[in-house]
DNA sequence: GCCAACGTTGGC
DNA sequence: GCCAACGTTGGC
């Protein structure tokens, strides 16, 4: 899951300690998001910034939450065509579980695997959540090392 | 600042 | 349902 971190990065997070991963507007994202469950683990990316890479890891803590933002009109993620009575937008909400000793950069990346491996690498890809395969995550935590 | 790679919109 | 025009994103 990306983020500029100058908006809201991982000292964001472990400032808050969770926090509900609102303003997602694309379709795919959204439904992605929909396949996580309490439990999971998710890769906090840093994106454009230099260098852009994973920092840090997260955890599913609820599921199948109502993203307020779409609702509030002084918000810059307001929807005007969703309905309180349909939600067009949900989220789920993150724990902070760490930060890596160092990050993972996108080069360091690309050299390791294939663009088909790893969504994040895929050249214009706008999608804010991306799923990883398992192998590739394990493969990653393990260069990772521990979260602090 | 550029631009590739999309997603979205709206006329037909 | 198609697709041209337009807007956005994000790495460079």
């Amino acid at each position: 899951m990306k983020s500029e971190p100058d908006v809201y990065g991982i000292h964001h997070l472990e400032e808050e300690k969770t926090t509900l991963w609102d303003g997602i507007r694309n379709y795919q994202a959204r439904n992605f998001m929909r396949t996580m469950a309490v439990g999971d683990q998710a890769f906090f990316y840093h994106s454009n910034c230099k260098p852009p890479g994973i920092i840090g890891l997260m955890e599913v803590v609820e599921t199948g939450l109502v993203d307020p933002t779409q609702f509030d009109p002084s918000s810059k993620y307001h929807d005007p065509a969703s309905k309180r009575e349909a939600p067009r937008w949900d989220c789920v909400r993150l724990a902070y579980r760490g930060q890596f000793r160092e990050l993972l950069s996108l080069e360091d990346l690309r050299q390791s695997y294939e663009p088909d491996e790893l969504a994040v690498v895929r050249r214009g890809n706008r999608l804010s959540i991306l799923p990883v395969d398992e192998r590739i995550a394990r493969d990653l935590l393990e260069r990772l090392g521990s979260p602090q």
